[in-house]
DNA sequence: ATGAAAGCGCTAACAC
DNA sequence: GTGTTAGCGCTTTCAT
């Protein structure tokens, strides 16, 4: 008897189909048959195999499955910083439904950093992965990189932050109607001169939220007034000041709409610092529903964009064409995920 | 000439060494001692090679090369949940140092359940990691799927939430000296009846958390009131409950330290909902330095944790051991990363 | 400085 | 229902 397991000493070598095949008497083959569920096999034999598998304390070799097969079942996902909510959220539900289908997920940050998710795609496809569901960075000039993959077999899905320009499937949040939705909610409670943070123009949905935001506000009637539109980093400080300018101009703005919750967040804080009341004399409010929005006070008005859900749903979208799910339809499908205005305090000036 | 890429047609095969080879004139084995800079190899047929991998679009097999030598540059990371702070902060810190070695990090969680963590170590195994790095699970009962891990062949470092019992590199926070710490800092701003908000003590540190707790109350000469320690699961609306059971006491305590911020921040609410001022009445402390503990008002008293440290730190052991930077101890090494109190105004009272 | 040859562990086409 | 055989792409020992 073998005491090395329990005596915690390491194995010289891993147990093999080959040694569950000598020690049954039968080939490599049916083992391999066997623990892959193979129809074929009876399941006298795939008991055997199961029980001998555990016995020898057998584990499946990815790398030479992988190896053999061409293919993984591994989803890379490269995101710009996965300590950011909205990209762990959404890598959660990437895991969720990758976990389901016996899929594992590499993770690689690109820290918006354009060369960094040039380095970290080629990784994934030396990894041979089946998929990469990808936020682009904010320094992403091309999607050379990602055409690349495709051309090597891998899949690519593009979340939130996409490029249009490349023909992949892509899982996004409709802009115009819950832009209008704010627009309007901040009119009804009586703002008249509604600034915009808008974050960086390079990044496609900061652009797209920007000229929504201008259409709408156009819609309503109102003149765009250049000065009450800043850019801004997509960090605190930055945010701060951006609307510092905005809140300190002689005209000031009597409410700040904000391309994401920290810009909100920046806005709220010079607000405090000035001395301005909100909601009476400035509204405010963002985009994402970041925890914090929820908990500060007053409470700041915000779009939920179901971001674990979203990546649900590009999950989906690989798994649906894997196991032949969808329709026969080569073109790449866009899902455009709903998002929720949740109205909070900053904005409600009215009873 | 071969258009098929530039037509965005998917190649029939992948280029292998062999092609590269062919193209060359050369074996395959001199093209893979080329790629990986082998010393013996001339440096013009290392130019030769590389050129020719570009021209003919070469990418690494990882695959392969994994099942060839045995091992793979991947670390497997499992944690409860990535969307909390503390834990996507740590994969941060590995994928930092992860990635600047050369190596990729496959992500899994548990969701705080024995099963998903014993699924994700065997998967792990699969793809024979070169090493796993874990906080263990709330749920988890026993650590023989680590052991498991170990015996082949795939190191294991803890990290956060440990188990002492399994000899494994472990990378901690000292908890005796902030716990310390914070109960006299209570004291000096004049709270005398500190109360406790514990989370799971199947977990190590909050157990650990407790203890130090009250062995500290103990030191400072105050009884210990069992009535002011609650236990809540680690929630927004059980760590509510469990602070409204200490405020609506007869003997209401005048301070609440919690185990963790999302502990703090239930308190934090009951109180306001009861009416109850902070600091003024009732201090309030947790533990990790969440993001929103800096920005509700009055804002909130907590330890920094340095969880992206904690992950940088697991890292290193883990490549310091590979490049045999470590003295050549087999001893398992425990890294205490020293946490740093921050206080803020929930807990100050005095001028 | 390079070539020849074997083999990592698995799977799948083909045979029976 | 199971065996035979070949090979995925790479690395590495041994030879020259």
């Amino acid at each position: 008897m073998d005491y090395s397991f329990s005596l915690g000493m390491k194995p010289s070598k891993r147990t093999t189909i080959y040694d569950i095949a000598k020690a049954l008497n039968i080939t490599p083959a049916t083992v391999s048959r066997a623990l892959n569920g193979n129809k074929l096999i009876s399941d006298a034999t795939k008991q055997q195999v199961a029980i001998m598998a555990k016995k020898l304390n057998y584990k499946h070799n990815a790398h030479a499955s992988n190896l053999r097969t061409g293919g993984s079942k591994t989803i890379g996902v490269v995101v710009p910083q996965i300590t950011i909510n909205f990209f762990s959220k959404a890598i959660a539900g990437i895991e969720e439904v990758a976990s389901l289908n016996g899929y594992t997920i590499i993770i690689c940050q690109s820290d918006d950093d354009f060369e960094k998710e040039k380095a970290a795609v080629e990784t994934l496809i030396n990894q041979n992965v089946a998929c990469i569901m990808i936020s682009l960075a904010a320094g992403t000039k091309s999607t050379e990189h990602l055409q690349e993959a495709i051309n090597n077999n891998v899949r690519v899905i593009q979340f939130d932050r996409t490029d249009e320009s490349l023909p992949t499937d892509r899982v996004i949040n409709e802009i115009d109607n819950v832009v209008a939705e704010m627009v309007q909610h901040l009119f009804d409670q009586g703002y008249r001169n509604i600034a915009y943070l808008a974050g960086p123009q390079n990044i496609d949905i900061f652009r797209k939220r920007r000229e929504a935001f201008e259409r709408n506000i156009k819609k309503l009637g109102f003149p765009l007034v250049k000065k009450n539109i800043e850019h801004y980093d997509l960090d605190r400080d930055s945010s701060r000041m951006a609307a510092r300018k905005l809140l300190t101009q002689k005209k000031r703005p009597d409410a700040i709409f904000a391309s994401s919750d920290l810009g909100a967040l920046g806005a709220w804080e010079m607000a405090r610092e000035l001395g301005i009341q909100i909601p009476e004399e400035l509204a405010i409010c963002g985009f994402s529903n970041e925890f914090y929005t929820e908990i500060v006070s007053p409470s700041i008005t915000t779009v939920n964009q179901f971001s674990q859900k979203m990546g649900q749903v590009a999950g989906n979208i690989l798994f649906d064409s894997i196991n032949n799910k969808l329709p026969n339809s080569e073109k790449p499908v866009t899902v455009i995920v709903k998002p929720e205005l949740i109205v909070r305090e900053s904005t409600c000036r009215k009873v």
